[in-house]
DNA sequence: TCAGCAATTATACAAATGAATAAATACTCA
DNA sequence: TGAGTATTTATTCATTTGTATAATTGCTGA
């Protein structure tokens, strides 16, 4: 009796789920949202086409936890460049810059994701809730960081300029990010980061290219 | 014999076209290029589904052919704005400016058909090649401009300098322009123009907000 | 005015898609 | 070790979608 290998792998439902999510994004980023269909998942995360349904209720119960996922991790590669203890604030705002002007940020998938999902944003509320808040808070930290750096350097702002600087870097890093990402091989490698920083600087007046010694 | 009312018009090719090519526009700009199906295409235009095959030989044929047009239209929109005669080149800066980040340019609509196009956009060649193009030139036009008007304020600079300004003051009306489309109603009326004036004034080292006076 | 043609409608078709249900099978725990 | 169950596969179904073709019909010019 020959016992023939097993014809498929159980797993836990956290990662099942994970690995579904995973292909959702891969070709959502590859072909846009009309690539993810859910054949073309299905085969892309090696299981069947009903897999899908038993842990998600719908395709779009999917394509809403894949988003979720994606502006999560987004996030994290963002806040995690300040959250170095024992830096000046200025040397946080720079490392949240750069950051964002380099990979695996800067990507041409980055793109190809947030445009397919945009148009799926505005009409699923939770989703909508989800894109509004993650914009929202990365643009409050931004200028949080900038009031923090200028008061450091003992430049005093009023609220309205702090925000009018906040939503200009803002679009600044947006801006050079979709450059970079849509066009890649446009830039050398290092040029976003430092185009950046020196925008921003001239924009809040101070200089965030020269490195410093801090006692 | 009572005579019948007319069951259809007929329109000249070229009419037509216009219509239905409209027609795929506004549907992707509301629903993205999942809605825009020849069927939903074909009622908003009013007609039936076969003219569009009679005037345009495949779906992608209209969709490239919308995405041309729209492209036109958008470079028309900001080209206009820094043809007036016999104005200074610092002047011309800032209409282009100004013309990038108000409506009808800043509009919501604009971001979902920019969403819409681009996952079409890296798989068809010639839509790739329109893309590509317009980017560059809108650039190009940006960076002759920055330079005569740095120029003419006798403020000097290098070839690589000036790319840099470039690619930065892109960078700006391109993040503003995105955050101003995708979250309207979180700026007053002007507060992006003037935004995007300053940052782009620091940017270069020049002002451009003060209104002047030529002789 | 009416014949001829181009523009338009009407209808049909095959492929793809999301969803639903039934059948099979791998793992677990008593 | 074996029965029970959660997980996965297999198959089917109703819709939608792009395309194709045949049947009308509005318009123009002789």
């Amino acid at each position: 009796m020959t016992e023939s290998p097993p014809k498929f792998r159980r797993e836990p439902a956290e990662k099942r789920k994970e690995t579904l999510i995973f292909a959702t994004l891969s070709l959502i980023a590859e072909q846009g949202v009309q690539g993810a269909t859910v054949r073309a998942i299905a085969e892309r995360a090696e299981v069947t086409q009903g897999l899908i349904r038993y842990h998600f209720s719908s395709k779009e119960d999917l394509i809403s936890a894949a988003y979720e996922h994606h502006m999560n991790h987004m996030n994290d590669l963002t806040v995690a460049p300040a959250a170095v203890p024992d830096i000046s604030c200025r040397a946080r705002l720079v490392a949240v810059i750069e950051a964002g002007l380099m990979p695996p940020v800067v990507d041409p998938r980055s793109v190809s994701l947030w445009a397919g999902f945009i148009n799926i944003v505005r009409e699923d509320a939770r989703m909508h809730a989800i894109h509004q808040q993650t914009y929202r808070d990365f643009c409050d930290r931004l200028e949080v960081l900038i009031g923090a750096a200028l008061d450091e350097a003992k430049i005093g702002t009023t609220a309205p300029q702090l925000r009018r600087l906040g939503i200009a870097c803002n679009a600044v890093i947006d801006g050079l990010w979709m450059e970079g990402s849509a066009l890649p091989g446009a830039f050398k490698p290092g040029e976003l980061p430092q185009i950046g920083l020196k925008s921003i600087g001239a924009i809040i007046g101070m200089d965030l290219e020269t490195t410093k010694d801090h006692s």
